[in-house]
Parts: C-alpha cells; structure tokens; sequence
DNA sequence: GCCAGTTGCGTTACCGATACCACAAATGCA
DNA sequence: TGCATTTGTGGTATCGGTAACGCAACTGGC
C-alpha cells in the first residue's frame, strides 16, 4: 500500500539507487533523469520511509522534546523556540507530554531511543528522573536539560535564574512593607522549587524578617487545585499573610482561586507574585506582578547547544547557560504604578 | 555506541532471535533464559531499535496528532485525551505543532508519513490543507480529522456543534436585550469559523434582526493581536455595538485588551462572550460566559477512531461524530447570575 | 587516437530487528 | 519402547533505504 523507493523506480525504469540520489540532491544525476524521478515522486505521493534510511545513516535528523506540561504557557513557548530552530538546522522536533508522570517520562525516553532520535531536550519531572535519563547516557544519546537541573547529572543545561528571581520578587513585595510573606512551592525534588525557596529565604534574611516554616506550603505536585487548598489553608492561619509567592505561573491560578473563594480582592487585601508569565491570563483581572523568563529563548539556546554536540563542535564540558529573568510589575502586588 | 540486539544476545550467549522473543513476550522460551536477557537487557540499558522492527512489521504502534496550537487550551486539553486513550491502547503519541502554517503543516505530515506511523489525528489548518491530506490518503494511511471538518474530505471526523454552539450563544445575548451583536472571527476557510458565522445569522434572522456586514470582522488568523485591532475597529464605528461574539478562546484575549484599551468594562459596557472554554484564563477576571466544548473527549473519540480502523473493525463508511457544546454562563454576558 | 578523468547509473552488502522454517531434545501417550 | 508432539533455540531471508564500489560511455588534452 504505502509507495516505496522501488516503486518509483520501477515506474520510471530505472535503479533504486537513483531515485535515492535524486532525494538527496546527490550531483551525479543527469537532469533529464532527475526531472522524471522527481515528477513519479509527485505523482505517486512518495514519501521516503525514514525508518529505513534512518537505519542505514546512523541518524534521523530529528530530536525530542519532553516536558511535564504543554499546556503551562511557559512550556509552550519553550517548546516554540526548539521547533523554530530545529526547523532552520533541517532538524524535526517529535514532542512527548510527561504531564508529570515519572512512568511516562520513562516510556517516551524509551520511546525516543527506540526511534532513533538524534539527541534530546528535556525538561525533567524532578530529580526522580535521574534513571530514565541514565539510559540515555548508555546508549550515547545527547540531551540537554531545560528549565530543571536533575541532581547528579553533569550534562549541557539551561536554565533560570531561580534564586535572584524569587529573591527579587519577595524583595519587591518587602519594598512594599510586607513583612508577613507566604509562599506556595511544589516539591523540593524540582529544582527550579528548591532554588525559588532559596530565593525567598534570601530574601527575608536580608530583610532580617524571620523565616517561619508554617508560611510555605508544598503541595505534591504544581496544579490549581492544590495550591487552591493550600492558599486556603494559609488564609485560615490565625495570623494571614498578606502577600503570597506562588512558585510559578500554574500554582498562581490557584492562588487567585482561592482569594476569590475567600472574597479577598487582589492586591487590596492581599498581595500576589509569581514565577513565570501566565500568558493569555496576565492580560487578565488581577493583573499579575511576575517573574518573566525568556521561555522562547530557553527552546532556541537548548537546541543550539544540541545542535552544537550533534555536529561534533562539542565544547568537552558541559555547558550551563542561565538566562536572566525580568521583574514585571502590574498591579497584583499592591505598587502604585505611574500613569501611563 | 548504540547497544543492539546482538550486544545482548552475545553477552546472553544465545542468538539475536532468542532476545527478540523475549522482548515480544513470546511463550516459547524457557524461564531461565529469560531471566538471563532480562538481566542483560536492564544492564546493558537495551532499547530495541524500532526503525528495525517498524521496518519488518509493518507497524509501529505509534499515530501523530497534528494540532494548529498546543498552547491553544481547547488543543491542549484534545491532546491529552488523545495520548490518554493511545496509552492505554499501547500506542504512543508523536505531537506536532503546525502554528497555524500551512508549509509546516505540509512537512509535519510527511515526517509522520516518514516515520510511518500507523495513522493520524489532524486538526488541519484549513480547507487548503487538502494537498497535504491527499498524501496520507495516496499512502493508504488511516486519519482522522478534528475539531475541524476539510472542504472536500469525507474521513472520519470528530467535531462539535458550532452551527448551533453559535446561535445559543447569540441567542443569549439577544435574550439579554442586545440588538447590536458584532462578532470576531477569522477566514472562513476553517470550518468552525464557517458553522459559527452560520450560527451566528441563524440567530439573528430568528430574531429578525438586520445581519450588518460591517458587524462582522474577519481576522487572516486567530490571534490575539489581530483581535485586539478588529476590536478596536468595531469601536470605532459611528454606532457601536453592545455585545461581542468573539469566534472563540483564543480571539477573546484580544477582545478583552481592546475593551481595556478603550475602558469599558465588561460586562457594563459591552458584553462579551465567545467559543471554548478559556482555561486557566476562565478563572481570572473577566469571568468569560463561552461555549464550553469537551475538548479531551475530541481526542478520546478521535484516538477511538482512528484505533478501531487500525484494528481493522472497520464501519466502511466515513463516520462523523459530532459533540455537543454547553453554554457556560459567567459575568462577560452581563446576566444576571443567582446567588450561590 | 590514446589514456586519464569525469559522468551517470547499477550491483552488492548491510543497518537491526523479526517471520518463517528447521531441528534437536524433551515430553507424552499407547 | 516407539512414535507423535511439544518445547526451546538457531539460521536465513527480508523490510526500504544507502554506502561503497564497479563500470560502461563520454569528455578532453596532447
């Protein structure tokens, strides 16, 4: 059913080996033979089997993407900007959904390996993730981890700058005479949590605020419902906090859940920043103070610095890249802002 | 570097076919043997090459899913449904993200072919994806469209009510007092933005109020920049209109800025509502009254499909599905809600 | 006109896995 | 004990391409 190589070559009586060097823009075709291949390829619909080309050159020209969640704007950018410059490096992005699940992340790595892609980007689950990506290293597969550093894995990493964010943030919220500062974060086997906790506690420290455990809820994984109820349980505190850090853009639409739950308006009653733009949403009421990162650009360096290995131009070490992420203030946070 | 079959077998001390079989879970092997290639397969990281056995079988248990926007809610949401009901079936999704470009939809659809997956679920670009469809078919590769039907195509199609979607939607803002109703949407090459413009007249003309061209704004493609700027011109206009029927989640975001833009508010100034559910954002203020569609089961239904053509339990015939849409009354249409 | 180099194409072997067949050893049943 | 069957395993061909090589026919410089 499916055309193949044969088929065209066979209608246009010539060898395999011909048609196959018409794909490949191999020069040592005459015109009059390229022109007439090329025209059975378009009419019988051929498309090459890249299973079987794949086996014989020892690449695919194609790498993965994985990542916990397409959904989280963040993510979808950075999925954006990988597909935009693999595009241009003849590259073809296949992209697996984890949706947070250690099992899956698993199986689509397997699944990946198993088709032969030529290296890998990967956004982790959390340090937990370390065996899958174990076998990567086995079978001598390149990848690059995005967003989350995995504990023990030395390889090509990009990164943001979770501490200084978060710490910029919670100095903001200080700057605006909050003393009482909650804080949602997921679990602290994910990096970027571990590193925005960091952050915060920085931040209080330097502001000679106590750090007090009660204020920083985790919940087990990052979702608005959770940080729903975990939001609840700090506004059922004797004594509210009066400005909450959400870890990142998924756990704030929670936050704003649960004020809303509690008729607290936004910033009156309470202040509200995040990690992460909330894409469509922050064009919403309540207009979100955040932490931007550059999530497109995450994607675009990730895939050089594959592109990079693939092509042999390999800096030996592992290359880190940070990117800088950016304070933006709206209005969820209580500043005054000036008329525009 | 790769490890293959022969790396196990000769570690084993039995041939390739021995491994094979215990990959595949054929019974005819002993359970000592077994044990023995297991061990070797979990040391040595195997992963079977699955450009190898796609090439023999004649299956690769995997389908793509090619989506317009994964960043789009209602998109996201279909695939999730999709891989959700491919995973239990052991099959594994490949996700590609055509931007709404027809060139890279092209492409994506021959790397799926490339990569012979065993079919597809495609929520195409427009009518004008007919070309690229015409090779699935010419390759006799089983697909199923989404969401959205292709002029000219009589496959299976999960799709839902927008006709009707549409004219509730309108009705509610005509029962709410409105008589200047404008709506925003995009080419009407796309199927949805077709049925919804249809709905739109319909409920109009059951009203007998005047279809005004100059109500209806056509953007090239969904976006909320592009929205925004119709927006805005419709509020230019000598007599403005009072409510806005935006074609769905995506246009909204715009339409929701421009408001902003001019200040009015939603819904004392205009009301507002639009197509699919707006997720994370739906949450936020202005709480959007939309059509709420049930994008995972789009994809449940779809994968459904598309697996039962594959399995060979074959309705001969094309079958349609078409899912039922709910009016999900919020704030933007200014109705008066019951207290909760 | 001769020989070296180029051009255009075909042949063969192989990538890594599996379908199919073969076959020795173990087992069952009379 | 004898013969049929089952069990466990290996050998060979093959999937659809491509690398490597081979080789005629043409080209061109002297």
């Amino acid at each position: 059913m499916r055309v193949t190589i044969r088929d065209v070559a066979s209608k246009v009586g010539v060898s395999p080996m011909t048609v196959s060097r018409v794909i490949n823009a191999s020069p040592r075709v005459s015109d009059e033979t390229r022109r007439r291949v090329q025209g059975a390829i378009a009419e019988l619909g051929y498309v090459p089997n890249r299973l079987a080309s794949g086996l014989t050159r020892r690449t695919t020209r194609a790498f993965g993407v994985i990542v916990p969640d397409v959904g989280n704007p963040f993510f979808t950018l950075v999925v954006r900007g990988a597909e935009e410059a693999a595009w241009r490096a003849g590259y073809h992005v296949i992209l697996c959904n984890t949706q947070a699940d250690l099992e899956r992340e698993r199986g689509y790595i397997e699944d990946m390996l198993a088709f032969q892609v030529d290296g890998l980007l990967v956004a982790a689950v959390s340090d937990q993730s370390q065996p899958h990506l174990k076998l990567l290293t086995r079978n001598g597969v390149p990848f690059v981890l995005i967003d989350r550093s995995v504990a023990g894995f030395k390889t090509d990493l990009v990164q943001g700058d979770s501490v200084s964010g978060a710490r910029q943030l919670v100095q903001h919220l200080i700057g605006l005479g909050h003393r009482r500062i909650a804080m949602i974060t997921e679990s602290d086997e994910v990096s970027t949590a571990r590193d925005r906790l960091q952050g915060y506690r920085e931040a209080l420290e330097a502001a000679e605020i106590a750090f007090l455990p009660e204020l920083v809820v985790e919940t087990s994984t990052v979702d608005p419902r959770l940080a729903c109820q975990a939001t609840l349980d700090l506004l059922d505190l004797a004594e509210t906090p009066t400005a909450l850090f959400a870890v990142n853009n998924i756990a704030v639409i929670g936050v704003a859940e649960a004020a809303r739950a509690r008729s607290l308006e936004i910033p009156r009653d309470i202040a509200v920043v995040c990690f992460d733009e909330v894409d469509y949403a922050s064009r919403f009421h309540p207009f979100l103070t955040v932490m931007s990162q550059p999530a497109e650009t995450f994607g675009t360096i990730a895939t050089q610095l594959l592109l990079d290995r693939l092509a042999g131009r390999v800096a030996e070490r592992r290359r880190v890249v940070v990117l800088p992420a950016d304070l933006v203030v709206r209005e969820s946070c209580g500043a005054q802002l000036p008329v525009s």
